[in-house]
DNA sequence: CGCGAACCGTACCGTACGGTACGCTGCATT
DNA sequence: AATGCAGCGTACCGTACGGTACGGTTCGCG
């Protein structure tokens, strides 16, 4: 389960060999689903040898984890510009950020490999869930958070709870895309970047701190999850 | 794959020993999750033969459709006063829609049949993903959406493509709550109800056709997804 | 009472796949 | 050149599970 150091010093080559086999593992799955994804299967893809796969995987469920950590590292954020401030620049960054994460959730190795930690979640491995969990949704989670407070400090939008507005956020653009599409809807054409600035836009529209007219009628009303809201 | 008719004239009790099996199959799927949802397993638990699933079900495939139809016959809308009119029935009509949505989400059954589905969605069996999702999915759909079209003619809200309303309405209730279940994040305790209401709200105010003061400025902002809105 | 149908329980078969063992090859270091 | 090591390819093993076959039992009907 543990990434088991094959060699201490483990050297440049070593790691690219290694890198080389996840990546024609990923592209198996991706094509093939996790039928596909066999140990002699993998092993021939890759022109490895199956004890070579155990030496540096040490095991089936290694190898899957593995798999998601590497395709994790592949995704990593992209430092972006934080310099200009402002509502337009909080949009745009946002914007950015949506965008790419439509694009990644749309990706056929991460639809793969959703479905492979999901299929697997329940009583199994060292939940492969948990790793997707904390390798795809947390680094958003993390990076859109920051830049909600940074607005909210910066006066432009209002809420209480991060947690709620990044929920809230995350709704508002991904809608059940990522389900459906796990469930194998065949991916209808749709443009990223034009959802994102929708689901920005209505994020916005209901967090923003300035409203249309007067102030934000109900700057706590996605806070706490309370009963009895103020619409009569 | 098809449901193959095992005897034209399906007499109750047959059907009813059928579903107490599925009953069974569904008990363990939900405890032990796809590994435990083995023939023999399942023949063991429902005190039956596994001659008679092969022949009841024809295939594991089958069973596991009759397993999501017969699921979702239970879950089938329990029809709803559609009386009163005007907003606050319309919200409280749609509040109840998002609640119940969210409990059965939360379900384990339905946990554990999505999880098995989108395992399989990939080159497998009749698309067992598509069987969920037209059974899971679309009802809700046209539940919310003929409500939402309702709401529009009553002139209560206001948008252009009934799709994208429901679309949102779905992402704003459910957030990413079904993909971290279905990835086997513990599931926090949360009132149903409370974020239902929360959601239905943050619906209105993005579409509800009177707004806080003067016409709303942004009706057709969540229309059809183009670019270059109207946020400066 | 006799018969047949449905069905339970179990034993059985074939296969697919995770995991291991072994022999051979090519490269690097001395 | 000799030696050792990493790794390839393949053969092999055990098991788990889908699917089938068979004997025995119950139940309804003529």
């Amino acid at each position: 389960m543990d990434l088991i150091a094959t060699s201490e010093t483990q050297s440049e080559g070593h790691s690219a060999r290694r890198n080389a086999v996840l990546e024609s593992a990923l592209a198996l799955l991706g094509e093939g689903g996790e039928r596909a994804l066999t140990t002699a299967g993998v092993a021939r893809a890759a022109n490895c040898s199956k004890e070579s796969l155990y030496k540096w995987f040490g095991d089936r469920d290694g190898l899957l984890a593995a798999m998601i950590t590497f395709q994790a590292s592949k995704v990593r954020a992209e430092p972006q510009p934080v310099g200009a401030t402002g509502l337009p620049a909080l949009r745009a960054q946002l914007v950015g950020i949506a965008t790419n994460l439509l694009k990644v959730l749309s990706g056929d190795v991460s639809i793969a490999l959703n479905r492979l930690a999901i299929g697997k979640a329940h009583r199994d491995a060292a939940d492969l869930g948990q790793l997707v969990l904390d390798h795809g949704r947390r680094p958003i989670e993390t990076r859109l958070s920051a830049l909600l407070e940074a607005g909210r400090d910066a006066g432009l939008i209002a809420f209480d709870d991060t947690h709620e507005a990044y929920a809230t956020l995350y709704g508002l653009i991904v809608r059940d895309m990522h389900v459906r599409l796990l469930l194998g809807e065949p991916k209808q054409p749709f443009s990223p970047a034009a959802r994102a600035e929708q689901a920005v836009d209505q994020f916005l529209r209901l967090f923003g701190a300035m409203e249309t007219t007067g102030p934000a009628r109900e700057r706590t009303g996605s806070g706490s999850p309370n009963n009895a809201p103020d619409i009569p």
